[in-house]
DNA sequence: GATGCAATTGTTAGCGCTCACAACTTTGAT
DNA sequence: ATCAAAGTTGTGAGCGCTAACAATTGCATC
């Protein structure tokens, strides 16, 4: 920086105005600063920068499963939505998720000094673990709807279980079951309370609830205990990795979807146009997730707001997996 | 560090050299300057020293195609490892993979002041890219089998592909088609390199090569015009997920898997065992993957080896989309 | 031409840490 | 008891930057 200051003939604070975009500089030496800065290919110091600022233009990403569908496409839209806002991703994935690990890994973010924290942790204990630590900066929960104490961002999991019930109720079936994800996840809870809501409001029993745990394994292997009993006509089932395994039990077993039974998935992945037969379900936004989520860091960072949330709207996607319930 | 420093009666200077592991300490020392550092709950700044060390404890992983099935899983490996050794892991995704984004992204984690670089970026121009900066970190390239300048870690294509055909082969199959990923890919070209060579040794000609583009939409395309015209017997899919829509496209056009024609994938993704027929396919291992591209990195880091390359050899997975050649 | 005010630039200190070196203390052999 | 060598601790400087303040300049006003 001495360098450049030399170079442009002028003291190494007004370099550090210009790079810094004070307002107080005439354009004249600006620009001759600017030439020597791009002459010399200087590049400002981080580390000595976020010592005297106590910021490290960094955000940290929390986050377990991270090599999920859901999950990676998360990261990429905060870490894409981060960039373009100038700031660096630390990413630190959770082996197991204990509040220990938790607090171990926001530790180790504080010790590096963030700017703010984005965690997709997405089981309940993670915001009670949260809300119970004091990080100094500003945190945003994937999964929560946000409180005074939390920043939230969410899909609206609620709201896509009912487009994804609603849609069969509208094809006259009322045995609708329900193969979810693990309880202790949110996301699985929220689809749970989803489905049961539009099911309850059409006036309809929710019966059949199976606990899965999201793995095309469990859903086959569920699938075919269905396909062997046959008390629904309709199945809903959590993410669309399950119902591949549910479509191939399903095969197995003889019996015909959607003739037989009709089956709506969660998540859209890329793939689930392609399952036999392709596979209806409900689409969810990932990147623009992720992107709302560093939108909610940077205005309490930026403008130093306070809490507050943000929504994703799910929304369903009717391939050929659903057919009218036969009378 | 002052306040520990008085609180345990000694000078900052020692309590650095508790914190740095220094051999000369007493232990009695040691043990007094630790109990204050729990009871203040200090925290030593990782700015101030990357200050004075140069050193950030960060390792960049720069990656194109992130949330794919690879990528993430190759990032959750580097990502564990880096941990594990103390590292911090900052991560920059490139949206569109030219020259210039490699080089920008590059000068990111350089103004970070990272330690060390992982790229993965499956394209071979990425390379020769690499070669052309001076970043005066080590560096790391993904699916490169390393050289004087550049670092390499990669899983052994060539071999897999060749178990696959190999395997086909053994069933009886002579005309065996390939569906390839996009030939300026790395992984692609190692693949169908690998197909060639396996043809060729055992006095078959290669003929069928269809360039795919990693997408089951493609995989069913193509697999649509494989059943139309049906002059292989036997098709090697370049991964998993095209083989996803070839099987689609297969089993609509009424031709039978595997009886009428094998398929081998490549991947082994988790739900490559519950497609409609359970896939035959080639596993790689990308967290291993991932977790010695940290190993080189630490190698030269910490014992100032010089360039180095490290393989990860992929297995043959047999479940029901293959079957002996009917005569 | 003197005066005041704003715009621009320079000077100094210090962020929290590690390094090099100096100073002190112990140990063990003479 | 004496001395050297080794082990242990303290002192001062400085990493590269920004914040606060001081100093200078330009320019309109009286």
């Amino acid at each position: 920086m001495e360098d450049v200051a030399r170079v442009a003939g002028v003291s190494h604070q007004t370099v550090s105005r210009v790079l810094n975009n004070h307002p107080n500089v005439s354009s004249k030496t600006r620009e001759r600063v600017e030439q020597a800065i791009t002459e010399l290919g200087y590049r400002r110091n981080t580390a000595a920068r976020s010592l005297v600022t106590r910021r490290s233009q960094t955000i940290g990403v929390l986050g377990s499963e991270m090599a999920q569908y859901g999950p990676s496409h998360t990261l990429l839209g905060v870490q894409q939505a981060a960039r373009d806002a100038g700031y660096f991703v630390s990413v630190a994935a959770l082996r197991e998720v204990t509040p220990e690990t938790i607090k171990d890994a926001i530790a180790h973010f504080m010790d590096q000094g963030v700017d703010g924290i984005v965690v997709t942790v997405p089981h309940p204990g993670t915001f009670d673990v949260l809300r119970g630590i004091t990080a100094h900066v500003p945190l945003v929960a994937v999964g929560s709807v946000g409180d005074e104490q939390l920043s939230g961002a969410t899909v609206d999991q609620r709201h896509g279980a009912h487009l994804a019930v609603q849609h069969l109720l509208d094809l006259g079936h009322t045995q609708i079951g329900h193969l979810s994800g693990p309880v202790d996840w949110i996301d699985a809870a929220a689809r749970i309370e989803g489905w049961q809501d539009a099911l309850t409001q059409a006036g309809f029993e929710p019966a059949t609830l199976i606990e899965g745990d999201w793995s095309a394994e469990c859903g086959y292997r569920e699938g075919l205990r269905i396909a062997a009993d046959r008390s629904v006509t309709a199945l809903f089932v959590a993410n669309d990795q399950m119902a591949l395994g549910v479509l191939r039990a399903f095969h197995e077993a003889g019996v015909h979807v959607p003739n037989d039974i009709s089956v709506v998935g969660f998540d859209d992945q890329p793939e689930s146009a392609y399952f036999i037969p392709p596979l209806t379900t409900v689409a969810q936004d990932f990147e623009e997730l992720g992107q709302r989520c560093i939108g909610l860091l940077l205005d309490r960072l930026e403008n130093g707001d306070t809490v507050s949330a943000a929504t994703v709207t799910p929304r369903l996607v009717v391939r050929s997996t659903t057919a009218p319930a036969s009378s």
